[in-house]
DNA sequence: TACGCATGTACGTTATCACGTACATCCGGT
DNA sequence: ACCGGATGTACGTGATAACGTACATGCGTA
């Protein structure tokens, strides 16, 4: 009473069960295998298998142990199942500032999304991080950049590294960083991001 | 056999305690707030909080939907800190069937990485799935495929999808599924394989 | 100062998680 | 058929997670 007694829905109940069992299965594990190589009973991972009970994160994170992954990795396996296509043409154009720098999304906007593409194009001298821009990303995101032409700098919290035609890198999105292109014609760059949370 | 006594501790407590705490205070809300929007009580955000207790999976995913996280993504948050630039004279030529599909990675091969990006050639009439191939992947793992260059076809789960240059589509790679190219050019694509899991 | 109000935490109780043991079932070998 | 041995599951018990209530402290205001 007083109030509405929280939620009597909602009540997405993680349903990690099956996905263990198949798991265990594909490995080619009884539960007794995998009580063994995770410091769970056999009866704790048949009564979670069968969702008869929510273990607690501890032995959640043994199981996924005992099944080579981290509980994240394992919790992840629950999520959308589709296929999207972005034809060209529909990709949102998303940034253009006046500053020389200008992207658009190559992803579809969807919740559940794990990497988010995007193609930028950065003019000479010019370097991202204007109006507009997403600032830094959220924390947990990291990202990859493909350089497809010209050259790129990446500055990233204090230290400058310098890319060629063709390299790559990856970074911790969550810290502060921007980009640069210190020559003298457009660059061209893939960012891949990956863990984007959503904060309103 | 035995099968190895496995691990006596392990206790890689999770310490999703002070991140908890750090995301609840960056949205500035107090124990009572998270309470009222997760539907756990304060006393046990507190305990959580701190590590005196390890709380069960349908706690610890309401906690982080009142964080407005998933509970993967949450977990998430405790991983590698590093960048890492692979030059393209570095890339590891993974591929290279008789069948006209060859492929570069362009991510370091690192543990705990969240993506892959390889890039793909797929000569005429080619397709995708040879021997050297990786057949399908792991339970879970999540695709993005951008078209730079000719025709290709995704045949996956029975159905067929063209796509034209510049194009992109995002799956679920773990339903069976290979690529086709269906003209008379080269195909050039980039592939990101997102949550990729680790057998052994 | 005294008050109201908000914060986070210590208490005692109930619900349930997690264990060890024991049971039922299925399958391969002799 | 009979018997090991493997599988997954139903108990009963101890540990502890999760709750509601009450306490301690801090801060702004009257």
């Amino acid at each position: 009473m007083a109030a509405v007694k929280a939620l009597p829905t909602t009540v997405d109940d993680i349903v990690v069960g099956p996905r263990v069992k198949a798991l265990r299965e594909a490995m080619g594990m009884s539960l007794r295998d995998l009580a063994d190589r995770s410091g769970v009973s056999a009866p704790m991972l048949s009564q979670v298998e069968r969702g008869e009970t929510s273990p607690t994160l501890s032995v959640a994170a043994r199981i996924s142990k005992g099944l080579d992954l981290t509980l994240s990795q394992l919790l992840r396996l629950d999520e959308s199942h589709h296929v999207v296509i972005v034809s060209k043409d529909q990709r949102r154009q998303s940034g253009g500032t006046p500053k020389g720098h200008s992207y658009e999304m190559l992803t579809p906007p969807l919740p559940g999304q794990r990497v988010a593409l995007s193609e930028h194009t950065l003019q000479p001298q010019a370097s991202t991080g204007g109006e507009g821009d997403s600032p830094i990303h959220e924390p947990g995101s990291r990202e990859t950049v493909l350089l497809n032409k010209g050259t790129l700098d990446l500055v990233i919290d204090g230290e400058r590294r310098t890319l060629s035609e063709g390299d790559s890198v990856t970074f911790d999105a969550d810290l502060p960083h921007h980009f640069e292109n210190p020559g003298k014609t457009e660059a061209v760059f893939l960012a891949v991001t990956s863990a984007g949370l959503k904060r309103g």
